[in-house]
DNA sequence: CATGAATGAGGCTTCATTCAT
DNA sequence: GATGAATGAAGCCTCATTCAT
């Protein structure tokens, strides 16, 4: 993988920054500081006077970056998805039962990430923490019409359509594929967190396996019962 | 449904507040209020003083009830679960076949609310926006561990524990069914959520019954065929 | 002292309390838990509704008793320099020798505390405590002037002029009598609380005999030394 | 004076300040302004909302120098307690005889400060009013453990360990020279006071002279018998 | 006499942000 | 392009106190 990425930049809405942090030795500092500042702290608690402290800047410095930290969290956690929304594509590349492409993405999307070396600024592992705990805050607000209009949610609709053409492609008279697979993005996540601060409420553990079987099962069973049904 | 609960009392644990909102009007006042408001102005933008305003109190009134903010939405959050629970207990009341009980479940669970008679001073189709849109922030925060620990989450616990046992009254051998009644719950909201804000990563629409079935569909799709899977 | 005390009652100026608070089991007890809570929690942050709920009862009932907090502290130092008065009464009592009466009072004064067993409620130990952190903040105040006026000081003179005649009667032409007996109060608790929290800037340890010491021989050399000097 | 402190400058412990109020015009001017206002006001009514409105900045402009008031009241004391070293310094310099330091010492502790042309943003006088009646609430607090430690105090202590030289040239066999520095220091202070506020407790006066007589005679009188005795 | 409810004022502090350099 | 200084608004919370019962 190391290869095929080594040109490949990850592409985020120009909206979501003032200035490109990846153009700039600083801008990328800020992104590997803010990732380690926000999962300490939590996002409410984060502040660019914090950030700024943490990398020897004034906040001042990081409004050159990011209008403010809301925009920030929005542009990590785009950052996030389109990195998984690559690994799904290497992940069912030249795979050509769409069963199996669908098992890999979900087994990508379900596994707990580890370092990825081909971008070193970000550590992958804390930022899917991030997104599990603080990704739901950054859509639901008053702003989301205004801000999914100017398309700031972009790269998750981009990993949407790409599952939602895998699961098309193994039932196409399924009736809802994009119901589908946001409500497997985003149980994913919550089950991880469940496991974690609310065992009473899961029956997942640590294992990752136990959570890639789960989400498998759930949407396989409805793929196959489902285009009866509905 | 009146005269079952005209003696009834939604309980919230005592943890959440200081002084018992249903034991004085100023309280009731308080409970109504913070619901309209929470609605109006996002979770983020409002505070005690502005409830103190719409009431007609000072904020310091307010800290009688409840010790802050936080605590204040963990009360409403917690009422609409014992209340979503009393409705599904009696939506199940009575109804002999298991598959038949989760389809009442479901239906209750995932069809938008109208106001309920029988608790005057709760708006419970505002509630239910209120939860859908706040109801994860209240516990995606650092201090979740403690909170949970302190019981805070016991009735939304309630309801999970209910419909797990109608899922294990259908497939006493499918073994994830806190996993699944929790990835109801909350894919319930989200959707309902996405279907006004983010249509495009969503198949459901306005009605109802699209979400229900997508719902029943899943849930009944894993519990035949999971069996066989897990 | 035992008998000699059984009818005793410590008299404090009727101006700093609106009812005597010896005179009701609640009143008692209000000065008993307050002299724990404030040791506790200093005087700054002791507050009437803190002491409610130790004593269990609502603030205003504390304002039965004491207008506000820095009179009840008053009052309690109040309480604290008319027992030692007694205590200083008794320890010179039937000695003739002057010289003897100074050391017995010094003695008296400096020596810490043991609980009195003839007035139960009050916990002199403790309050010897109170009054070597607190006593100071009660009288360098803006109201000062108008506070002694009003005779809130009363006790603390009591205790001085008492000490100021047995100075005068080992040397009647020492000028500062009055300077001399305040300076030996103040001084005592000042190394009392230095030796605690500022060891390096005296060298009075935690035994009494020290600071007993220090005392005498500061105030007998002086009154030999002074009258030939001043 | 002013020629050889005319590159002096009053060095203060850095964990009193955020920013050195010495490095800016804003700075001195808090300095100078809130010397005015807590001898106006009294330390406890003292704010920085107040200070704020005094210089035309608003509070938080002060939060920049200054943590909370309770540190900025550490701050000018502990100035006050260096420049005062400075001025025993000098006063001692080239004097051969060790009680003539002291002498001199005492009268420079001791008596009424007028304004020094040296640092034109202090008001000494003022300041030594501040100091006196309220350096210590300063220090009689439940923080002054971990304060103590973290170095708050370490002017105080210089002026202290100077003045314990001074008292060992004289006596090197005075086993209390600490315990005699402190009371000197703080028992200066309590009956200026009560010279001013509580006259029947003391015998001095408006008159400097006074004081400084009682004080040398008391400390010389201590070191001459004291040390026969002790 | 004691209580419980309610209040109004204001304290301390933090934030997100702007501006001049 | 980065910085440091300064700001204004507002948040959260606590206190001392009053009043009606």
């Amino acid at each position: 993988m190391r290869e095929l990425l080594g040109s490949l930049k990850i592409q985020i809405p120009e909206q979501l920054y003032v200035k490109d942090p990846d153009s700039s030795d600083l801008g990328r500092k800020i992104i590997e500081t803010s990732i380690i500042l926000i999962e300490d702290l939590g996002f409410e608690s984060f502040t660019f006077k914090k950030l700024g402290t943490a990398i020897g800047s004034p906040e001042s410095t990081i409004y050159r970056y990011f209008e403010n930290k809301h925009k920030l969290l929005l542009y990590l956690i785009s950052w996030y998805w389109a990195w998984l929304e690559y690994k799904v594509a290497f992940a069912t590349a030249n795979v050509n039962n769409c069963e199996d492409q669908l098992k890999n993405s979900i087994r990508v999307i379900c596994e707990t990430v580890t370092q990825d070396q081909n971008f070193s600024h970000v550590n992958e592992e804390v930022l899917q923490r991030i997104v599990i705990s603080e990704s739901s805050k950054a859509f639901l607000t008053k702003e989301i019409d205004a801000e999914n209009k100017n398309g700031y949610f972009k790269n998750y609709k981009n990993l949407i359509e790409r599952l939602v053409r895998i699961i098309s492609g193994i039932s196409s008279d399924f009736e809802q594929p994009r119901t589908l697979a946001s409500t497997l993005l985003e149980a994913n996540h919550l089950q991880k967190f469940f496991g974690v601060h609310m065992p009473s409420i899961t029956d997942i553990d640590m294992k990752d396996e136990n959570l890639i079987n789960f989400m498998e099962t759930l949407t396989l069973s409805i793929l196959q019962n489902g285009a009866k049904r509905s």
